[in-house]
This record gives C-alpha cells, sequence and structure tokens, in this order.
RNA sequence: GUGGACGUAGCUCAAUGGUGGAGCAUCGGGUUGUGGCCUCGGAGGUUGUGGGUUCGAGUCCCAUCGUUCACCCCA
C-alpha cells in the first residue's frame, strides 16, 4: 500500500500552489499598506494559551484541538486560531512596551481536529490581522476594510459582489448578561416547541438556537429577545461608529442580529464574510471580530483588541470556481545540440538570469532537434536559443522567436545585447 | 462526532453478474537540424483496500480507507 497524507491533511501542488503564493504575497503588500507589521508565531504553544485565550468550554477547544504531552510531560496543542498565540508573542515580546498600539499580520496554518469536508480541512491556512491595544471603532473599520481590500484584490466584480458582510455586537459584560439571562429565560418558557438539539443548546449555547433551520424552533426565535435591544450606551455607540465607518469606507453590510462566533473572547463588534455562491460547509470566506478582556486575560495589559481571519482555502475555492488559474510567465529556452554546445550556452543562461530574465535550460541535449522544440513549446517558450555543431564551428547562436516563426544567427559576443533589444520589443514581457 | 452518496488509466467518464474501453494527457514514428495542426502506433489498470455470496464480481453483501453532501461546528 502507498502513503496517503494523513487525513485532512492535503498537499498543494501546481497550478494552485502559484495562485496560493501570490495570495500570499498580495495580501501581505495590502497588509503593509495599512500599516501592519508581519509576524511568525508557533504553530505550537502549550495548550494553556488556548484554552485560556479561546474558552475552555468552547468546541474548537474541547472537541477540536490537537493536544497532546509532551516528552517532558507539559500538554500542548497545534493552533486551532492565531489570535491567542500572537497576543502571547506580544506580551511576551513587550511590544506593547514600544507603543500602545500593535498592528500584527500574519499568515499560517491552523489546525482543527473535524471531519474533513470540502474547504474544511484538519490543517488549513489563514489570513490573520490583529490591531492590539485600542478601543476605536476605527480600527473595527480598519479590520474590515482590510479584509474586504484583500478579498476585492483577488475576486473579480460579480464574485466580490456575491459577497455579504454581515454585522452584530455582542455587547459587553456589562450588558451581555443582561440579554443572556432574558434569552435563557425566554428558551426554558418555549422549551416544548424547541427541536431536541435546540434544548441542548439551550443550555450550553443560547444563541445557537437562533441558527436552527427547524421550522418550531425558527418561528420561536422570531419572538426572542435580541441583543440589540440589550446593549448598553458604550456599545451601541461603538456599534453605530463602525456602521457610519463602513459607509465612510464604501463597504456594504447586513446587520445580522442572531450572528454568534464560537470563540468565547468576542465582545462587541462581531463579523462574517460569506459567499452566496458557495456550499454551506464553505460559505464563510472571513470572520473576526472585537475582544475586550482577551489581552488582559492573557496576562497583559487591560486593553482592547479587534481581528479578523480569511480562510486561504475558502478563498481558493471561490477563486478558482470557474476560473483557470492563468499561466507561468513566458520563459526563454536554451536547446544544446550535443553536449560541444554546452560550454558555451550555460554561462551565457546565468547572465540572462542575472540580468532578470526567465530562463529555462533544456536537459535533453542528446535529444533531437525537433522534441527539444517540442519540450520549449510545452515549457511556454517564445525565444529559444539553438547552438549544434555548425553554430559551434562558426561562434554563433539560432535565435528563434516562437510566436512569429523568426529566426536568426547571431555571433556569441552579440548574443547577450541582441537578446535586450528584442526583450525591449516585447514589452516587458520577460 | 452523526446521517447519506460516491471511489474504474495522470484527468473526464463508459462497460445487462459473463474476456475492463473511449476522449484528453503522455511516449515514439510520418527521411539528415526546426515546435503547435494533422496522421499512425506504443505504453499505461491486482476496477481504493480486505473479506464474503456466486460456476463466474468493476457490477451484489460486509468491513475498512478516501472523497463528498447535509448536520454539529467553523475560516
Amino acid at each position: 500500500m502507498a502513503f496517503q497524507a494523513v487525513r485532512g491533511f492535503k498537499d498543494v501542488i501546481y497550478p494552485e500552489s502559484r495562485l496560493w503564493d501570490l495570495l500570499e504575497e498580495r495580501s501581505k503588500e495590502i497588509a503593509l499598506s495599512f500599516g501592519f507589521e508581519g509576524i511568525k508565531t508557533p504553530v505550537l504553544e502549550n495548550t494553556e494559551v488556548f484554552t485560556r485565550g479561546i474558552g475552555q468550554h468552547t468546541d474548537i477547544v474541547e472537541k477540536e484541538m490537537y493536544t497532546f504531552l509532551d516528552k517532558n510531560n507539559e500538554s500542548i496543542s497545534l493552533r486551532p486560531e492565531a489570535t491567542a498565540g500572537v497576543i502571547r508573542a506580544a506580551i511576551e515580546n513587550k511590544l506593547f512596551a514600544r507603543k500602545p498600539v500593535q498592528k500584527l499580520f500574519t499568515i499560517g496554518q491552523m489546525f482543527r481536529h473535524e471531519r474533513p469536508q470540502k474547504g474544511r480541512l484538519r490543517q488549513f491556512h489563514q489570513i490573520n490581522a490583529e490591531v492590539l491595544g485600542t478601543a476605536s471603532p476605527i480600527a473595527d473599520a480598519e479590520i474590515i476594510a482590510l479584509a474586504t481590500t484583500i478579498l476585492q484584490e483577488f475576486l473579480d466584480e460579480n464574485k466580490f459582489k456575491a459577497l455579504r458582510l454581515e454585522i452584530n455586537s455582542l455587547g459587553c459584560p456589562e450588558c451581555r448578561p443582561n440579554h443572556k439571562a432574558d434569552l435563557a429565560l425566554y428558551l426554558t418558557n418555549n422549551v416544548e416547541n424547541l427541536c431536541d438539539d435546540c434544548k441542548r443548546r439551550s443550555e450550553t449555547n443560547p444563541l445557537r438556537v437562533f441558527d436552527c433551520k427547524k421550522e418550531g424552533c425558527k418561528k420561536v426565535m422570531q419572538r426572542a429577545p435580541l441583543i440589540k435591544h440589550y446593549l448598553c450606551p458604550g456599545c451601541a455607540e461603538h456599534l453605530g461608529s463602525v456602521l457610519d465607518f463602513l459607509e465612510c469606507y464604501d463597504i456594504k453590510f447586513v446587520q445580522n442580529p442572531t450572528l454568534v462566533r464560537g470563540l468565547d473572547y468576542y465582545t462587541k463588534t462581531t463579523f462574517e464574510i460569506v459567499s452566496t455562491s458557495i456550499g454551506a460547509a464553505q460559505s464563510t470566506i472571513a470572520a473576526g471580530g472585537r475582544y475586550d478582556g482577551l489581552i488582559s486575560q492573557m496576562g497583559g495589559p487591560d486593553v482592547s483588541g479587534v481581528g479578523m481571519a480569511i480562510g486561504i482555502e475558502r478563498l481558493m475555492l471561490l477563486i478558482t470556481q470557474d476560473e483557470e488559474i492563468p499561466e507561468n510567465k513566458d520563459f526563454m529556452f536554451f536547446v544544446p545540440l550535443g553536449s560541444d554546445s554546452i560550454e558555451y550556452l550555460l554561462p551565457l543562461s546565468k547572465k540572462l538570469r542575472e540580468e532578470g530574465y526567465n530562463v529555462k535550460f533544456s536537459f535533453d541535449f542528446k535529444a533531437s532537434l525537433k522534441s527539444q522544440l517540442k519540450n520549449a513549446d510545452r515549457e511556454k517558450a517564445r525565444l529559444v536559443f539553438i547552438m549544434g555543431e555548425n553554430e559551434v564551428n562558426n561562434k554563433e547562436i539560432i535565435i528563434k522567436d516562437m510566436l512569429n516563426h523568426a529566426q536568426e544567427n547571431v555571433s556569441l559576443d552579440n548574443f547577450i545585447q541582441r537578446i535586450r533589444d528584442l526583450a525591449e520589443n516585447y514589452n516587458e514581457e520577460y
């Protein structure tokens, strides 16, 4: 039996790997343009970073985290999300002593032991950004603007328009308990009309009952108390400001009063960017929100933060949904006929690469010109440089243009200058 | 973690329980050192894996692995 990758873990091969690299490069450039600094944190943390950060009783920590004992019997876990580790790193490296507000950006793999599905892997990747150290609603809007800017960069107009930004406020420790209590009471009073799942949810995670698709439950929840009627003046004002600022950014949104997040730390602003043109299991492309209390809870200063994550696999699914991944750029291609020309051609290929051209060199110097040209064609060669016995004797090279079939002989001495001239005429194609 | 569907060549898919095929891709010819198009040919498979039923299984049954859809949950 041949080897198989671990369940839920996937190889990324070309051409997807090309698009993947592009995605990482461009999104990083965009984050830098917003003033974020890159950060790289380990995939492995002490388990407590996550139990304290995300919450002991979340599904992510309780059921999905890869947790095991290290050789010294300490419990360590693969990170199921980025925020807790970034905050741990910010505190440990005393970043808040450098300046009070930290804007941090990272891309990397996360691990959750779920049943795999399309767009749901056990190792998956996120583009992640956090603004730590400010309660300003401008930061919330900026985080959302960063997410939408990155998505807009990679999606064509129709796909981008098919995205929906849903936003809600979860309140704060001041006002949230009042809503929680009233909701719990309401659910208890209507428990006979709820499905079995929702009876359980009423106990474990009452807000989730809003998400139930069963008619009975939906009917009950139509009259259930909504958090927005319970927000304290501070939270209400914050939400209002965030929405105002989103309009300043010209970002469309819909308020979803039942939007919940699966991580305990969220307060006030919470949002999701979902695609309407993709399966339910992978429709959430990006998500995030504000977290008061998390940074201090992890041993840092008592300041607030806000962050977002984009699921790379899900974004890739959306991008490639009905589109081909673009080909690599054109290449120049060296064709030695026989072994005698190699000593002339290899140095020239080095020189061209140093000048920044994309250069491939045929490996099959013993093969016929025909098969090497065929190969050159398949390798997307625009200019092919051929040198055989005749050319070695005359100290010259054939330059063949594969697009317009033209070919010319140039002397070895004039070769590089001739390529510069040709490439210039091709308008930066190389 | 729960329930359903599907696994045949590198890819997309055929084959009534009776000798597993096609298209594309790949490799090689179509006169000496000129690619794409065309044409001819070759190679490629323990039908995911392991059991079972049957004279006979790609096809039916069970298990297992994988994929996928809906849940749970989430990026």
